[in-house]
DNA sequence: AAGTTGATGCAATTGAGTTGCAAAGTTGTT
DNA sequence: AACAACTTTGCAACTCAATTGCATCAACTT
């Protein structure tokens, strides 16, 4: 397991120190995408800023995806492996306004737009807000 | 022109005061979606939070939508005319990551996803980052 | 005119995100 | 082992947008 964790930081050139692996393998147990707080409050002592460069540094890597999912606080989970971030490669959101919290869909990629002509596309975020199966 | 906007807040049952005039009268005139903070701005004295409250207003009874772009601050647009800011009803948006600026891709309609079973929908948040044809 | 309701303006608070800086830890070199 | 050079961590403090409380003001009702 622990060989896990450090085989994934390796892959995307992340030092693995021990806060690293420590929120990493939160992060890995997590079955929604969870904010910064979320993550500050599973450990017994962690400072905020420390957590905040991790995931920026796991974000920069790649080796996690923030979502935006218009609940004022973002929101981090997991890159499946070998994922480079293009748009291509990107997936829907969804935010469940019963239990508040936010999904991979991993399976449902972001369908493509057609943009007006001379216009470039970097990045997209999508999040689909509505009530999970859970909660019906 | 004046009669126009007096039209356009009776329609949303919005009672037309002196302040909603104006800032709907702003909000009229702009080709991208505004932030708080670009619309006080663009009075000599304006209070923030009158500001505030005259958006929320008018975002409850859908005579504007709010766009969150990502950037940290909500963007406000005009909706169109009848709109009742359904799922079918809503566009893309698009972030002009040279210009900053942030514009309603009104004729481009947020394509439909397929949800996993038992997940329903209530609102979609779809916003492409990229260049403008303006800033190419 | 008094009373009720809604709108406005100021002050102050919240809360997420961010920066500065010094201490602690790591790595590589002699 | 000792040193320098670099990276990571932790605390304090700050920024900035959004929000709330409360008192005042305007408009409409009886």
């Amino acid at each position: 397991m622990n060989e896990n964790i450090n085989n994934k930081l390796n892959a995307k050139s992340i030092k693995p120190t021990a806060m690293r692996q420590l929120v990493l393998h939160v992060l890995a147990e997590q079955k929604s995408a969870v904010s910064m707080q979320e993550l500050e409050q599973k450990f017994e002592k962690a400072d905020k800023v420390t957590l905040y460069r991790t995931l920026k540094t796991f974000e920069e890597k790649k080796l996690i995806h923030s979502i935006d999912d218009g609940t004022g606080s973002i929101k981090y989970a997991l890159c499946r492996e070998s994922c480079q971030c293009r748009p291509e490669e990107l997936h829907v959101h969804f935010y469940c306004t019963e239990c508040k919290q936010t999904y991979c869909l991993n399976d449902i990629p972001i369908p493509s737009v057609n943009l007006p002509v001379h216009f470039t596309l970097e990045n997209i975020n999508m999040v689909v807000k509505g009530i999970c199966a859970n909660c019906i």
